[in-house]
DNA sequence: TTAAAATAATAGACACTGTTCATTTTTATG
DNA sequence: CATAAAAATGAACAGTGTCTATTATTTTAA
């Protein structure tokens, strides 16, 4: 209930201008019960970060279900698709840096956790068997490549720059990768 | 200087911790001095990301004057090794988002534009003419791939994945999507 | 040199933040 | 019931960004 109301606001204002007392106030708590709860700022938003993180793979999950042919092209543009429709809750995934010494605990990584593992399922399958032992890496690395390609999306920096269609400028740069695997 | 003394100040407790008070301390000015030069947080932010954008652009510059061999790889291994070497200052760039309304001043922007043309010129360089006409749009793509690889290894998200070497994971995308270019 | 105008610097006040903690209220249990 | 455990409170503290009227300082002109 915290959480949820934590993500609507989060959703709402954005990172920078998170209150975690607003969010008490707004669901009639006081501030100590919240920080009861959740002990710090940081633990309160990597919850609702992990969240936003199940959304996420909710999302591409979805899109993968409907039995349509490009299952790559499916996969960033629901990664796009997902940053675009919730900007704020996704920017915040990127714009919390926890403070040395605190780490994710373990049941959150897994959820996290999660989207990478549709990804590396994914290319695995695109990939020849031969190739796939690297589908890991390339993963990972693809992910990497798009999750830049969305960054400059949100941020205007491609708009800056007079880009047009970052989501295309992504998915040429994943193709290119995964035909040299098929060759190989 | 206040510029100077905010540059060391992010450069050390990094964007959530900065306090544009405990810059004016440390100068010996007052919290009042400092909001008449720059009249908001942000526009402070601003100008010593710009800073930053501009010592980014010397280090890349330094390195390509020396004359070896692989430029590309020099490139990508410039825009790490900055980042690597400042962290913060590097991540404040991307932390901080401008609100609705505040744009960068168009001086701003020139100054960081300067990192792309760079880039840019390297890639064109490399492609053979007929192909030459794509490399602005390649150059930003490829910018963007270095970049959400760089992400990942600064934010931790390459180590949890178990990724020892971001930097030449991002250099392998490069390398693919620079060879059909040259094909084609 | 002196008077006036322009520029720079000040620090108090305001509303807000995260965080702590002794206290109170509520709930569950014997 | 009474008592123990759990949950919720809100005042207090040290910070923050931002605004403002006030004071110092420097520059310019006479």
């Amino acid at each position: 209930m915290i959480i949820l109301e934590g993500h609507r606001q989060l959703a709402e204002v954005g990172f920078a201008r998170f209150s975690a007392r607003e969010v008490a106030k707004r669901i009639g708590y006081s501030i100590g019960t919240l920080y009861n709860v959740f002990g710090t700022h940081d633990r309160l938003i990597l919850a609702i970060n992990t969240r936003t993180f199940e959304l996420w793979a909710d999302h591409l999950r979805a899109r993968l279900e409907a039995p349509e042919g490009d299952r790559i092209r499916t996969l960033v543009e629901g990664y796009f698709s997902f940053a675009r429709e919730n900007p704020n809750l996704w920017m915040a995934i990127y714009d919390h840096r926890l403070p040395p010494g605190v780490t994710i605990p373990p049941e959150d990584q897994a959820v996290r956790g999660q989207l990478t593992e549709i990804v590396t399922r994914e290319v695995a399958a695109v990939l020849p068997p031969p190739a796939r032992e690297n589908a890991l890496r390339l993963a990972r690395s693809l992910v990497a490549t798009v999750h830049g390609h969305c960054t400059f999306a949100l941020n205007g920096t491609f708009a800056l720059m007079g880009e047009a269609e970052p989501m295309e400028l992504a998915l040429a740069r994943v193709r290119e990768s995964l035909t040299p695997a098929l060759v190989s």
